[in-house]
DNA sequence: GGATGCATGTAAAATGTTACATGATTTA
DNA sequence: TAAATCATGTAACATTTTACATGCATCC
């Protein structure tokens, strides 16, 4: 019975997990939602069941903190959750999918509206790109850092050579 | 009472009825399906249900077509329905979001693994992308085909460039 | 010691996927 | 005319969001 392969949002907490070495439902819910990708909110909603499926399929085990007075759950990756967590990091089929992009959603039906507001649209664009990589975050201590900004820098260039929209 | 603004795949869906000036339910599915982004499955269950949520907040018309023997709706966009998708559409800040990358995602935790795993993965990745950019879609009508290939390319470009990821 | 925010969840509602049902139309 | 496919949906299920509930800790 070859198992459900993981979900993206359940590669990323078990791997959010496994980065951490232990971390609470709570710790993986606040680092989704800091992450500077808007698309997963990282709430509770979503996050504590979501460990609590991945516990039911033996992902990872949960040790009830003694020392604190409140209720707390540590969670760990097991062996089988770093090896789900692996195949899905380095399943490269489906990394090379395309995903959903707001941008290029949006430009795909560009043609509907005339081209002096295409324009003013696209230097908004290119305005609120470039302060969002100018807002400086604090640790560029992970790949994940160095990822997003130069991610949103190659969409800008990208952008910027797209000059048939403009016409 | 001011109305909700229209989610992603609403907003495309009343774009693609634009497009075509009169579509049917069916017909905006196949295009979905078709899309070269997987992201949306275009299935008869999303968009459906989602037209006639469009319909009854007065977005498009319903018009049952006369001539063929089964049932059958013609769906317009409205003045509403004009006006909200192109709200939607130069919406340039939820334009210039991140939305959701399988590829970025993975990236961002790939210190999890190794440098040979690394690299092999990235491999895979740029022969799998190389391989799909090549395969070449038959007409090139409009903006979106272009825009989609475009993109992979520059995604492409951008990976070539990440080298502090393989060290 | 009351207000504010941190931490841990659950509940209701919305949205989307997969699977199914069913009638019409084409094709072999 | 039987089989396959097109077309139009609905139903059951899973996932995620938004809102809510509640207890602990801190700070004013």
């Amino acid at each position: 019975m070859t198992e459900k392969p993981l979900t993206d949002l359940e590669g990323a907490v078990l791997a959010e997990i496994a980065r951490r070495g232990v971390a609470t439902s709570y710790a993986v819910s606040r680092s989704f939602a800091a992450s500077p990708s808007e698309f997963w909110s990282g709430s509770a909603g979503a996050v504590y069941p979501l460990i609590k499926r991945l516990l039911a399929r033996g992902m990872v085990t949960a040790q009830a903190d003694a020392d604190g007075k409140r209720a707390r759950l540590d969670y760990r990756l097991t062996d089988a959750g770093k090896t789900a967590m692996e195949d899905w990091l380095l399943d490269a089929k489906r990394a090379s999918g395309m995903g959903f992009d707001p941008l290029r959603t949006r430009l795909a039906y560009m043609e509907l509206v005339d081209a002096a507001r295409r324009k003013s649209f696209l230097d908004d664009v290119r305005t609120i790109s470039a302060d969002f990589a100018k807002t400086s975050q604090p640790p560029p201590a992970r790949f994940g850092e160095q990822i997003h900004k130069s991610w949103l820098t190659a969409r800008s260039q990208w952008l910027a050579k797209l000059g048939f929209m403009e016409k």
